[in-house]
RNA sequence: GCGCCCGUAGCUCAGCAGGAUAGAGCACAGGUUUCCUAAACCUGGGGUCACAGGUUCGAAUCCUGUCGGGCGCGCCA
């Protein structure tokens, strides 16, 4: 139950009837009006801005509007009580009977308390992490992995259909390398001295395991083969080993990816072919020069003819070339058509997760969706990731990535669990730079945030296993008396709490999962406050056994703000702590 | 030169779908425990929302410009 697109729907109901009595044109439009909690609760619990959105349209004034709007409101078994304020806000005052019935349907949704139907099924592809399979994943891929992943989770919960896919990039140079690199290991496996990694291969240890599982599946077969007879047989075989080891990195944080999408087969089912004389066929492909960027004109300038794909005619600042002077496809081909295949699925929102430094992917990928699909068809909705910093006890951690050294993904997730980074990665705006301290974000103390939020649910989980000893067994909601919770910090609770589907259904709008990590801190710093307050006040204790219904009452009240906090945990795909 | 992101309290950051008197934590000062986890809570001061215009009944939020910081700008992926 969603209070306020309730109250959203009476509104609507109201200005449907005001119409048909002919006091304001119909068919208005009605998008832009909110039923929202007021800042100030004084005002209210819902509080509506029609009147001022409609007035102008409706051809009155706003307060005008507003009387009209309230007359219809008053008097509904919802609603005690409706005022006009300020500029033509009208605030309703629920009945005390919404409050009960509410946690009533919280406790009965129990787990899916929160989910909704906003996105109707529509069809979602979020494409996260995509790193390239050379090596594990590194501290810097945490936050992309674990933004992609609650909003993934995010979309699910709030009716879209989505898909969770990673896109290998199985072509081109970088894995050739990788591919020379192993062979280099697997000569090592034979027994060879090789020294030194020369420059240019992939000096990490992690390749050894590659040179064994060859050395053990060739022998030295391979050693008197010329490169283009290995090469493909040891990339392979890396690329294979190093998807095995991405995606155990990524198990540890409790990632699981549904459709791990190759790059090589677009080129080896000629998909990038045929999408390219697509276009071509459509126009939207020529051969010409790209003018240099202005300021820093690189060194190698060479000025060349290539062919281009039109995308300043979909709003990109320039057009991108789709062959190198070898005349074989680019990366940016290969990206057309693995967009065109995304498209061919039937996903009408295309999401992609990326780090900030891939700013200037948003535009071409918008113009290639475009391209293919046709004005408005389909979504593309890009989410820039910003750097994390890693501190320890204040001091930066230095990385160099010449020697080699950098922090792994699983070097991280070890050290502190994957609770610990999946929460503190979503507790910043994923467009704002994040410090991870890793001294801080284990401490006991409410200084970290994560500590904080499972201290609560950790809590009220002990408050309902004292309720057993003392007598207090099943809790069925419908012997709890609601109208019992009267106390200011309860009932600001519970309004916390009516606030959740709404903001699962906003953050999942504007695509941000880091609103519900802030979320179960405030939910969570109310709860403690309400706890310390059963300390001064020994009638708001949670376990009163002299008063039996009372006690009832708030332990159905407890696990309310239970499943609200362990539900936004799980969707955050944290695992809600019961004892600590 | 062009494009994108950011600029909110001393510090780190929220600010929900344009709403009413802009919030939290840290830091600083003081207080709370015979009692469900004090691993917590309460009280206090602190702001030209970078700046200037515009749209609107209403702007931290949307638009334009300026300043400051970050990222990016053909034949890498």
């Amino acid at each position: 139950m969603n209070l306020f697109s309730h109250m959203l729907g009476l509104v609507a109901k109201a200005l449907d009837e005001l119409a048909a009595e002919g006091k304001v044109a119909s068919g208005l439009d009605v998008s832009r009006i909110t039923a929202e909690p007021p800042r100030d609760p004084s005002h209210g619990d819902v509080s509506t801005n029609a009147a001022m959105v409609l007035a102008k349209p409706a051809g009155l004034a706003p307060r005008a509007l507003a009387e009209l709007i309230a007359g219809k409101l008053t008097g509904h078994a919802d609603i005690a009580a409706v005022s006009i304020a300020g500029p033509g806000f009208i605030n309703l005052k629920l009945s005390d009977a919404v409050w009960p019935k509410f946690l009533v349907s919280l406790l009965e949704q129990g787990a899916r308390f929160g989910e909704s139907r906003l996105g109707a099924g529509k069809k979602v592809n979020v494409e996260y992490v995509s790193a390239n399979p050379t090596g594990p994943l590194h501290v810097g891929h945490c936050r992309g992995a674990v933004f992609g992943d609650a909003l993934a989770a995010l979309l699910t919960a709030t009716g879209f259909d989505v898909t969770k896919e990673y896109y290998i990039n199985d072509a081109g140079a970088q894995v050739d390398v990788l591919g020379r690199s192993a062979f280099l290991r697997y000569r090592e496996a034979l027994g060879e001295d090789i020294g030194e990694i020369p420059a240019g291969l992939y000096p990490g240890d992690y390749l050894k395991a590659v040179g064994q599982a060859l050395a053990a599946a060739h022998g030295d077969k391979l050693t008197k083969l010329p490169e283009e007879q290995w090469l493909p047989v040891t990339r392979a075989k890396a690329i294979d080993m190093m998807m095995d080891l991405i995606r155990d990195d990524l198990a540890a944080l409790n990632i699981r990816h549904e459709v791990f999408f190759s790059e090589r087969s677009l080129h080896e089912s000629g998909a990038v072919d045929r999408v390219v004389s697509g276009l071509e066929n459509k126009g939207h492909i020529y051969v010409g020069r790209l003018a240099p960027p202005k300021g820093e004109v690189p060194e190698d300038w060479e000025d060349r003819e290539q062919t281009l794909f039109r995308a300043t005619a979909f709003g990109d600042d320039v057009d991108r070339p789709l062959k190198k002077s070898d005349e074989s496809f680019t990366y940016f081909a290969s990206d057309v058509a693995y967009s065109a295949d995304k498209i061919s699925r039937g996903f009408r929102e295309l999401v992609y997760v990326l780090g900030a430094d891939h700013g200037g992917y948003v535009k071409r990928l918008q113009a290639v969706a475009t391209a293919l699909a046709g004005e408005g068809k389909v979504d593309v909705v890009v989410r820039l990731c910003q750097l994390v910093k890693l501190f320890r006890n204040g001091e930066p951690v230095r990385m160099s990535k010449r020697a080699g050294e950098f922090v792994t993904l699983r070097d991280v997730v070890d050290e502190v669990g994957p609770d610990v980074v999946r929460f503190m990665m979503l507790h910043r705006k994923n467009e704002a730079p994040l410090d991870f301290d890793f001294a801080k974000v284990t401490e006991q103390s409410k200084d970290n945030p994560v500590f904080y939020v499972q201290y609560a649910h950790a809590r009220i989980c002990s408050v309902l296993r004292n309720a057993g000893t003392e007598g207090f067994d099943g809790i069925d909601p419908h012997t709890a008396d609601f109208s019992l919770l009267q106390d200011e910090a309860e009932m600001a609770l519970v309004r916390r709490l009516a606030a959740y589907p709404r903001l699962l259904e906003s953050a999942a709008l504007a695509h941000e999962p880091h609103r519900i990590s802030f979320y179960l801190f405030e939910l969570a710093s109310e709860f403690h406050a309400l706890w310390n307050k059963g300390k001064e006040a020994p009638q708001l204790r949670f376990i009163l056994p002299a008063q039996r219904l009372l006690t009832i009452t708030r332990l159905a009240f407890l696990t309310a703000i239970r499943y609200s906090m362990a539900n936004g945990l799980n969707l955050l795909g944290l695992t809600p702590v019961e004892e600590m």
